[in-house]
DNA sequence: CCAATCATATGATCGCGATCATAACGCAGG
DNA sequence: CCTGCGTTATGATCGCGATCATATGATTGG
């Protein structure tokens, strides 16, 4: 049981909607980089939700092959498990952090009993579908600049937007390398397309004078 | 009214769990190319289910900067759309098609009203998800050949996948100009990393003599 | 308070995939 | 049957981003 529940949901508003048994059922882990969190083929024991860390989703095959299915560093991850009744990959840490478990069974029965929750969890995934699906169509764009300017315009509020993280995470997060992003960045302030200022990004619409 | 819901259902595995009073209230309509289905700012009236054809969800900034969120060939798209009060992009039809609309109330409705329905919408949301992020981990990858052989080990069974659309549509999937694709396909077959065999891609074991 | 580590740059080189071009092939429709 | 279109190829060229290297500023921890 978790004491300091309110402080947790504050930083997660993820935990916004999570009914009191269902808190009351939750586990609150830490892990260290390197653990495995479950194997393929296990039933499914608990719903994880990463507090800090990052844990991947991989599948190896038989012949060493390694396929990272899922990278997360924060949320729900492996949603599906609530209805499977295996996992179809391993869950390895990568680095350090802390998560909570919860019961599948408490879950569902917390889905089953509070119309409440239930909306939330399904409004949870919609979103997390639309976001996803933004996600892959910025990722087969070609070239850099667009990748930037598609996260800002579908991302952003009003043509800006605030990076939660540091430039580095972003470009691996646009499929880029540092590098490649700190350049775009670059050309796109110095043709007047973009403003930067520390994590805020704005698009400056060209033709407008100020 | 739609009479022949069974052979719908046939094509279309992710209406199997309509209940009936929702598929009563469903609408089977056609679109051409061109049409637009809804605009950004409306109110959500219907949830849309995509049969045939193809539809775009994108937002415009004022600039004529054309952003595309989702491109959609099949199944449920703007899932999001039934929580929330307006849209926040256009939905325009890229080829002619049909598709069904359900009223958002009814939708709802059926939500609330049974549990089979709702199991099966979450189920879904979350295989939904859990595709899409592998999709976001292959997309990221650089490299044409890992991108194949993540999307053969993630989305296929036993090292096999077999493809639903042609090799082109397949290359637009990964991120990918077909050229890249077919010849990434060759070296890999020349390899003797992959067989190819149609629509048929196969992983053969390195090492593995038969 | 200094050392270590990480994020933020920026330069140089190289390889892969985008792009443009061309061609064989299968399939559908007139 | 032949025509036309889309898919499957394959060749040649070029540009962008990956990679490796180096450097400075920011942050953290001992």
């Amino acid at each position: 049981m978790i004491g300091d529940w309110p402080i947790l949901a504050a930083d997660h508003p993820e935990l916004a909607h999570i009914p009191p048994a269902l808190r009351d059922a939750a586990r609150l882990r830490a892990f260290a980089a390197g653990d495995t969190l479950f194997h393929q083929g296990e039933r499914p024991k608990s719903m994880y939700c990463i507090l800090a860390g990052e844990v991947r989703l991989l599948r190896r095959s038989r012949e060493g092959g390694e396929v990272i299915l899922q990278r997360s560093r924060g949320g729900f991850f492996a949603e599906a498990s609530l209805e499977s009744k295996a996992y179809h990959c391993d869950a390895e840490a990568v680095a350090a952090g802390r998560l909570l478990a919860f019961p599948v069974r408490a879950f569902r029965e917390a889905l089953e009993g509070g119309a409440a929750f239930r909306n939330a969890w399904m409004a949870l995934l919609a979103r997390e579908v639309r976001t996803l699906r933004a996600r892959c169509e910025r990722l087969s764009l070609h070239g850099a600049e667009a990748r930037i300017l598609h996260a800002i315009e579908s991302e952003g509020k009003a043509g800006t937007l605030v990076l939660a993280q540091s430039r580095k995470a972003w470009a691996a997060e646009l499929g880029l390398t540092h590098e490649a992003l700190y350049r775009a960045l670059a050309r796109l302030q110095a043709a007047g397309t973009l403003a930067l200022d520390g994590a805020r990004l704005s698009l400056r619409q060209p033709g407008r004078r100020l």
